[in-house]
DNA sequence: CTGTTAGCGCTTTCAC
DNA sequence: GTGAAAGCGCTAACAG
């Protein structure tokens, strides 16, 4: 019976039944008093909100959960080590309702699907309202499957199945911006260097750049160079590319990576960024992005957004599936819009 | 009354009671059976195991935390943005106790003191086992203070209330591991470029550094070169360091990315790295350690074993404060091991 | 070995 | 307005 020092460091967490006992008045009561139920007396309320504060109780949203079937929680399936995707996803997701509304289990699977398995079952155990997985690149990866009780939304990557939900940046439209706002900026000989030709990211991207150049009436120079995402390739394609075609004005990159050994070949040639040639990338990474000499225009995927709309689908799936079903939410890819980050590799400084 | 298609992709996830209905069994027994206690007839667990297997039956762990007070659950709060610290940190704190044990919600307060109120909340709420919360730098951060109904670890950053639980790495011992290494190279001029003084993490590092350069009879070259993180002040630094002290052999950079702008200049300026003067850079940032050219020495912070031991912490003070007393977890700053990694920065490649 | 009972902390009828 | 009672899904005594 001995009472565990009230306030202790470690002291058993206040309960809706201590808050009642202190205020003088059933659970039933406190309850309606502390989430704003209005059949409750002022003065009463007062005294419940009163009691509640001084012994600084805190509701058991476990407790809840067991009764009205959600938690505010979902989780976020990942594999991408370096946390540069996922970490903006995963603020766009704990923003979607509010600062505390949702958290976040932020899960990394560490591209082991052994141990994906046995996260998805720990979180399925923890009853998250809903799961967004995150792919590594934006490339179909495989779905978690239907039997999954769920809404499971694909967020970045999207799902190899077409019923399931995914969300995706809009790779082809950012290669159009890309090329037009190289043309704005007066190009006219541009050439594209991007990362892996497996990855969907680098095709479409690809037909952005072709489509916007097309428009324009003119053609690429050369043919795409597809490698890997990496420094090494931006420097070692740019060389190739100069030493072919010395005049070309502008060099679409597929990610930042490889801007910026791009970046570094030009200045090891002696040529002028943006002067000479315009240099633009792709992921506004910022450690890279605002580094390099000059400062590089890259297109941003806008993944806060991302997170925000994923978290958004899981959670209107799960008020489709409850209510009369008048909100059905299907299945299909969604493409979201990408922006334009200008710096100086594009445009002169001042 | 009409139930949910079984199986369907929302349909309300099965419960012990269904379990032990499809097994003829009592709701205590088809519990016994699945949690693997004793006294349960072979014949029976099998009977429940199948009906269990058979309608995916998934345990509400919130359940079992409402009964036993754990949820295996600690929240991890940190203004890391880049998440280049924390999620190195949260694999560690995951994998402490096996795949999938424990949980970790991330929640990012964005240098918020707000929003960073607003999470404390919403985990304690969720009835977190534990927190850990990591600092943007290993530069002391205000506590959380001592009204916290459950075990609070700082890591990366310690708390500025020394009778908190810290996990820092040795930023002092990671300093003489650089100097050591630069030595062992055969260095003997060697210069000190590092981060905003303010900083304990610069103050520390050049306490390591000094003092292994008076364990070999050596002094700096220059004074320590202070300003702030980035590419742009190593190679403003390097310019000047190099006009003052053509005979430099060996830098000493305080992070990677003045690492990696001290090697950009030396390149301009024509030094051979490492022949002419080798360069360690300090966190093992991959993205840039990996792609420079030569490839960047650097000393590892081991931050996942960080994650693991913050966790580890959180748990030992749980079952100390359950338990007769005997376990009993005393605050104070515990300092992690960092350990070196060599690439082609200080010894030529091959 | 198995089932009954109580109860974790909370919300929600439904009487009073 | 307020409180008694039932119950969310599960576990832990205790009887049988």
């Amino acid at each position: 019976m001995a009472e565990r020092e009230a306030g202790g460091s470690t002291g058993r967490a206040a309960t809706l039944s201590d808050v009642a006992k202190l205020a003088g008045v059933s659970i039933a009561t406190a309850s309606k008093a502390i989430n704003g139920r209005d059949q409750v007396a002022p003065a009463t309320r007062q005294r419940v909100m009163a009691a509640a504060e001084q012994i600084s109780f805190t509701p058991n949203e476990l407790a809840r959960g067991l009764i009205n079937g959600r938690t505010g929680t979902v989780g976020l399936l990942t594999s991408d080590l370096e946390g540069r995707f996922v970490i903006p996803i995963l603020m766009g997701a704990e923003d979607a309702f509010g600062a505390g509304q949702v958290n976040v289990f932020l899960c990394d699977a560490r591209g082991d699907a052994i141990r994906e398995q046995h996260h998805l079952k720990a979180l399925l155990t923890r009853r998250v309202d809903g799961i967004i997985v995150v792919g590594r690149q934006t490339d179909p990866r495989p779905s978690l499957g239907h039997d999954i009780p769920v809404p499971v939304v694909y967020a970045y990557a999207p799902s190899d199945d077409p019923t399931d939900i995914s969300i995706t940046p809009d790779n082809r439209a950012g290669g159009r911006l890309a090329v037009e706002h190289l043309l704005s900026c007066g190009r006219r000989r541009i050439a594209l260097i991007s990362g892996d030709p497996a990855f969907a990211a680098a095709q479409d991207r690809a037909v952005g750049v072709r489509e916007a150049l097309t428009d324009a009436g003119l053609e690429l120079v050369g043919s795409p160079m597809y490698s890997d995402w990496s420094e090494h390739w931006g420097r070692d394609a740019s060389a190739m590319l100069l030493r072919q075609y010395p005049d070309v004005d502008g060099i679409v990159c597929g990610s930042d990576q490889i801007a910026r050994g791009a970046l570094d070949t030009l200045r090891d040639l002696g040529r002028d960024v943006p002067g000479d040639v315009a240099v633009i990338g792709y992921d506004n990474w910022e450690i890279l992005a605002t580094n390099s000499r000059p400062g590089l225009t890259t297109i941003d995927a806008n993944l806060q957004q991302l997170g925000r709309v994923a978290a958004t689908r899981i959670f209107d799936a799960l008020d489709g599936a409850g209510g009369a079903g008048s909100t059905e939410v299907t299945g299909g890819t969604e493409h979201l819009p990408v922006r334009l980050v200008i710096r100086g590799s594009t445009i002169p400084r001042r």
